[in-house]
DNA sequence: GAAAATATTTAGATTTGTCTAAATATAATA
DNA sequence: TATTATATTTAGACAAATCTAAATATTTTC
């Protein structure tokens, strides 16, 4: 019936790995997600197939059943919603929330979960632009294109990042680029893929390393 | 550094249990408070005495080091916080909170909890009259008389009770008996202990058992 | 399509926390 | 104080999750 927080993150993580490039999800893939080794991988996919929550096939990867798709988008729903909390009520800011979000994410309440909810507002999106989840487990995907894949004359709104690192986000914070901005590029270099842009009415340069993980809605 | 919930919880357990009752706690006891078995519990006193958590000498019982009270304070400061965050902020009542305060307890990030303190005044106090202790561990110890002890005549106020058992809080609820309210004792009937009092007007008459959880400051 | 490189699994060990059954210590009783 | 009852510890086993090293499969490269 419950499922132990471990359990919990390799469903997670399984689910995540498989929304970013669709199909089957690899022992080592997962290893290196969740730092740990393909053996420990390998011990843990035979359990959660034991359990039905996965489809595992020897030697040719993973993808989560109905239940444990289930599982794991109710997890990434009580994590993003933690988050809204963190920041909307107790002023964090959107870097310093993931890792503490990272334990909330298992506290086992469905109600207290529909009671956050409430409280927050049923919000849609977390602080980092990903959408949340409902009840149900129903959410909007969201639609952007890397900032990385524009071009001159291109404008938008920054609707998202890729990359969750709070190096990352404190890097963005103070170069002013952050959810609901407005941009549009000026100039993209082409020896080293790197963008000139326009936001808030100032010229700003940044690697393409940088803009790969912005997501735009043009 | 950091310590597992199992650890956690043996220390709260500990503390808890020789406030209640001052001086060494005993293995049986804690078995019994902790549904475990006694040789669970030898094996884990053994543990944290090597961890320097606990004074711990074979058949005489344990008692918490400096280091081990600061452990089992801060978790009894996180228990009460979340406990006062659901009730005043997501509408639960008193008698549903406990339970999943157990699990927020164990949440491990100071900031959240010093933010999570300012978030809600710095309540001095839980839903169930219990004292929270600062960022320091500092605390009030409760003022208070059982019920079951007082005679006829009596006056007082709910401070507290020493019961929190969901059934046991929804029965004081039912009855009006909460925190804050005003009591005269009216009759205490010798042969069973039962009290006749009155609360908000009412005459009301409550067994010796549900008295006895009642704490009253005169 | 064989050889080499990479990915994955198996075998066996380790750590944490628990348990049962047996042994031992302490406390109560007579 | 000897006997009995109760409390506690020890010994040995077990489940969960992990690891290392060795074995096996799959994929890539020539
Ligand atoms: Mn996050
Ligand atoms: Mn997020
Ligand atoms: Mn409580
Ligand atoms: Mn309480």
């Amino acid at each position: 019936m419950t499922h132990s927080f471990t359990e919990e993150n390799y469903l997670k993580i399984i689910y995540h790995l498989s929304q970013r490039s669709a199909g089957t999800v690899q022992t080592n893939t997962i290893a290196d997600e969740i730092q740990t080794k393909p053996a420990s991988v390998t011990d843990m996919l035979k359990k959660l197939s034991d359990k039905k929550l996965v489809n595992y096939v020897k030697y040719q990867g993973v993808t989560l059943t109905a239940k444990g798709v289930e599982i794991a988008v109710n997890i990434v729903r009580k994590h993003r919603l933690w988050e809204v909390f963190l920041v909307d009520k107790l002023n964090f800011k959107w870097d310093e929330v993931h890792e503490i979000a990272e334990e909330l994410e298992h506290i086992n309440s469905p109600v207290l979960v529909e009671r956050l909810d409430k409280f927050l507002g049923f919000p849609k999106k977390d602080p980092h632009g990903d959408p949340i989840p409902d009840r149900h487990g129903i959410f909007e995907t969201l639609q952007f294109t890397k900032m990385s894949k524009l071009q001159t004359g291109d404008k938008g709104i920054v609707v998202g990042v890729s990359e969750h690192s709070s190096a990352y986000l404190k890097h963005l914070e103070k170069l002013g680029l952050t959810l609901g901005k407005h941009i549009e590029i000026l100039e993209v270099a082409d020896f080293d893929g790197s963008v000139e842009l326009n936001v808030s009415n100032e010229k700003l340069n940044i690697s393409r390393e940088v803009a790969r993980h912005i997501l735009i809605k043009k």
